[in-house]
RNA sequence: GUGGUUGUAGCUCAGUUGGUUAGAGCAUCGGUUUGUGGUACCGAGGGUCGCGGGUUCGAAUCCCGUCUCUCACCCCA
């Protein structure tokens, strides 16, 4: 036997109904996406090394896809490189180009790389794949796909209450309601670390923290401490672990526990004055929500932080993120260009959906009639009822071969065509054409005019 | 990258303490039925039992290695 097909794990293959199902998701947001004032871009599917390595930390470099240099590259590899089998020295030598991993990071470099051409505030959005060699696991996948929304050059929080409002109005759109929006922003984490003396550990303390709700207080303590957090400083966060209540009351708290901080205080602001205007607009099906403990592990936000949790009756991970970066056009060369976006993904949407039923049933668009091919003759005349019938716009096809009957039924069946038209001797000396539902089984003969107008109906 | 799990037909899986020619359902193809499908009946094709080595008179079955699948950790959409 020849060898046994198969895909990389982490991929996946498409069905027609799958399909119908991704791009109905892909042209909800787009919709929206475009219904507040955002523009596409797209960008190529691997970029220059430099550009990707050194911007998600050192995790990261780990999961980005190196792509081989063509030709002899290793020749290239000085022998007492190649003896001391350092892969990470080897891989800058022999790969300089690489898969893209987000769609930020790229579309930082478009800014910069566009920056003459760009009319600012830049509102662009970006649906493409994105590449991790990560291990998958469930709603995991080494391909997957993003849908990003980004504004560059503007400092505004209004930028943030409107992504807040194109969340909800995406979901509500999806019909997918009881979606909790999380919100934290950068500066009260920073003000925390501060507040316990741990400044210099903001990223360990982060990803610790951002734990909470997954492995339980005494364990995100006990990493704390194993990252060199101090006793001291981790019986100052205890108010945090117990914080609740509601957004303000939360605001509250917080600035009790950041007062000595300028930075936290002025996160506390920032927050506030998102929750206030939001509150006055009123969201559709979402729910926004203070969670101190959101961290993310990607290091250029600066300002808010967001998170979207799907209906809690499902058991996914986030299935959308954003935040603010004040400099993330900076390691690119362009100065204070502040930016702030969010993500869908796509795949996890997908499969919520489906786990609560909630892709509509009229998606998959598939043939509404098959003609019966009964040879040469016969076929000729279907087919110019089939193009009567496209210029119509009626999805409309001929079975190719004067295969037998049964075949040519199974197969209208198994694709779910609803119609199929029989054209034989008899029809053809009449003019006429035999329709039959495949439900119902019901035949009738028509002309095609009242062919063309039964599928019009 | 770390740890656990899995692997038998295209798919989902049986397969007895190791014992003739490795089975079933679904799917595919053909027939019952040359102008009527979705339900019925009959039949056919399809396997290096993941791969390599070992134990044994004999291995799908036991042992070792390796790959693969999958779940979790790290991290993340």
């Amino acid at each position: 036997m020849a060898q046994k097909p198969s895909i990389p794990k982490g991929t996946r293959d498409f069905n027609p109904e799958q399909v119908a199902k991704r791009n109905y998701i892909f042209s909800t947001i787009k919709t929206q996406f475009e219904r507040f004032g955002f523009q596409p871009i797209e960008t190529p599917s691997f970029e220059n090394s430099d550009t990707l390595m050194g911007k998600y930390g050192e995790e990261g470099d780990r999961l980005i896809f190196k792509i081989l240099n063509s030709g002899d590259y290793l020749s290239k590899v000085d022998d007492a490189l190649y003896q001391e089998k350092n892969s990470n020295a080897t891989t800058a030598k022999i790969s300089e180009k690489a898969l893209r991993y987000d769609l930020t990071v790229p579309f930082a470099r478009y800014v910069v790389q566009h920056q003459n051409e760009i009319e600012f505030p830049f509102k662009r959005y970006q649906m493409q794949p994105v590449w991790r060699a990560d291990r998958p696991q469930k709603g995991r996948f080494r391909e997957f796909y993003q849908c990003d929304a980004d504004v560059v050059g503007s400092d505004s929080l209004f930028q943030e209450v409107e992504f807040i409002q194109l969340y909800d109005n995406v979901f509500s759109a999806l019909q997918l309601e009881g979606v909790t929006i999380k919100i934290n922003n950068r500066k009260i984490l920073s003000g925390i670390a501060e507040v316990i003396g741990a400044s210099d550990k903001l990223i360990d303390f982060t990803v610790a923290l951002d734990k909470l709700d997954k492995i339980g207080e005494e364990k995100v303590k006990e990493e704390m401490l194993g990252k060199g957090i101090s006793q001291d400083g981790i019986d100052k966060l205890q108010p945090l672990f117990t914080i609740s209540g509601s957004f303000e009351s939360q605001i509250e708290s917080l600035k009790d526990i950041l007062s000595t901080s300028e930075e936290g205080t002025k996160g506390i602001k920032e927050l506030s004055t998102i929750n206030k205007t939001i509150t006055a607009l009123g969201l559709k099906t979402a729910t926004l929500q203070l969670d101190v403990t959101l961290a993310r592990g990607l290091n250029y936000y600066t300002g808010a932080i967001f998170e979207v949790s799907a209906p809690k009756k499902v058991s996914m991970g986030s299935i959308g993120g954003g935040g603010r970066y004040d400099d993330l056009t900076g390691v690119f060369g362009l100065k204070n260009v502040s930016g702030v976006g969010i993500s869908f993904g796509l795949d996890r949407i997908y499969l919520v959906l489906e786990e609560l039923n909630l892709f509509p049933s009229t998606i998959t668009k598939t043939t509404e009639v098959l003609f019966i091919n009964f040879g040469d003759n016969e076929a000729l005349a279907c087919l110019k009822a089939v193009q009567a019938l496209r210029e119509n716009h009626i999805n409309a096809e001929l079975y190719p071969d004067a295969a037998k009957m049964k075949k040519q039924m199974n197969y209208a069946n198994k694709r779910s065509i609803p119609f199929v038209v029989l054209v034989g001797e008899e029809e053809l000396n009449n003019n006429t054409f035999t329709i039959k539902n495949m439900e119902s089984g019901e035949q009738s003969q028509l002309n095609l005019e009242a062919l063309i107008a039964h599928f019009k109906a």
